[in-house]
DNA sequence: GTCTATAAGTGGATAGAC
DNA sequence: GTCTATCCACTTATAGAC
């Protein structure tokens, strides 16, 4: 016997919790939060509405859901990105952080997502205080691994590591929100956010 | 006589539109451009949608228009800051910075409307091209004005000033963000921004 | 030029069947 | 757990009065 008896619909429900979670990231990415109607998502995942009450109070608490979501699986991601890179590249710190930050940032509908978060967090509190975690994380991760690259290769930051952190992701999500708007690929997104860093870290870290 | 009869109408017309966009940037600015209803709108400026619809093709056009309006006015905004600081202060580079560029962002709602215009530009074209030409003479502007610094003083920028001017900006829009974020007061903001753009510009420009 | 009235449609959310 | 049917609030846009 599998467990099938222990939690059988239980697990049928976080499926169809994460398929409307997958389905809510790509309609609100695409239409924004307030165009984007519980119906669509629901089409969109293969549910219908019940579904959807069945599973959220209301299409508020699915964003902020998914804002949680997407904070952890970011998160994540920048881990995955440092062990995968870490042993070789380590004295290449821009390409380190277009490989951990920007790849991240220029792919999907990254930009319009986090823009309509970000819209979205401006007015509300509870929105607000799930983005700012998320951000908080973020950086202070960052800033954590551009500190051990600075300390094994000797570096001399003129400005401390925690704002350089800042301004990276700043500069990384201005970038790539600037590339989609102008209608850029992905690719091409990546080239010019490359650059750009390369330039900003080379004339803001110093080789000691 | 006045010149009633050559334009009396004309001229109550543009005063409609003038408040009917004053209004928009409130609404649109609090609830957001899907939010905000035509109503809501017209209320607030003190007509009915009937006087709505015969200035404006639409609610979309109305949010054209306003980028179009506030593009327009932030760069003369900027010319005004500049020539009313220009003759003494020439030497405080972010001192400077901050009077021209972060001011404007700080106040009012700026940041909640300005993240509304880029999450409905990332989706539109048509707001994108607005808003992205809006930006474009912006960071020209900026730059222009930074070049005249860096001349006069002889100071010697660590990366190309087209990029310091970007850089300055997004720093502007990124930091003022967080702050509404995080409840600060716009003055809160103010001084926050000003630390920043202190730390970042005697890191990115030697004075030779 | 601006208002009232209204048409036609869409939204979120619930109740109850299966 | 998921679906069908439905309620009610609210939206855009137009037609015609003033």
């Amino acid at each position: 016997m599998t467990d099938t008896t222990t939690r059988p619909a239980t697990r049928r429900r976080e499926q169809t919790r994460s398929r409307l979670l997958e389905a809510a990231h790509a309609v609100f990415a695409e239409v924004g939060m307030d165009a984007a109607s519980v119906e669509m998502i629901c089409e969109r995942a293969g549910f219908t509405r019940g579904a959807f009450y069945s599973n959220f109070e209301s299409k508020d608490e699915l964003f902020l859901a998914l804002i949680a979501h997407l904070a952890e699986a970011k998160i994540d991601e920048v881990a995955v990105r440092v062990r995968s890179l870490a042993p070789d590249a380590l004295g290449d710190l821009p390409g380190a952080v277009r490989q951990i930050v920007g790849a991240s940032m220029a792919e999907r509908m990254e930009p319009q997502l986090i823009s309509e978060i970000r819209a979205q967090a401006l007015r509300d509190p509870r929105m607000a205080a799930a983005y700012l975690g998320w951000q908080t994380g973020l950086r202070a991760r960052i800033a954590g691994i551009i500190q051990d690259v600075v300390d094994t290769c000797g570096m001399r930051p003129r400005i401390p590591v925690a704002d350089l952190a800042e301004l990276l992701l700043d500069v990384s999500e201005d970038t790539c929100t600037r590339a989609a708007m102008e209608g850029r690929t992905p690719h091409d997104a990546g080239e010019l956010l490359n650059e750009r860093i390369e330039r900003l870290v080379s004339a803001l870290v110093d080789l000691s």
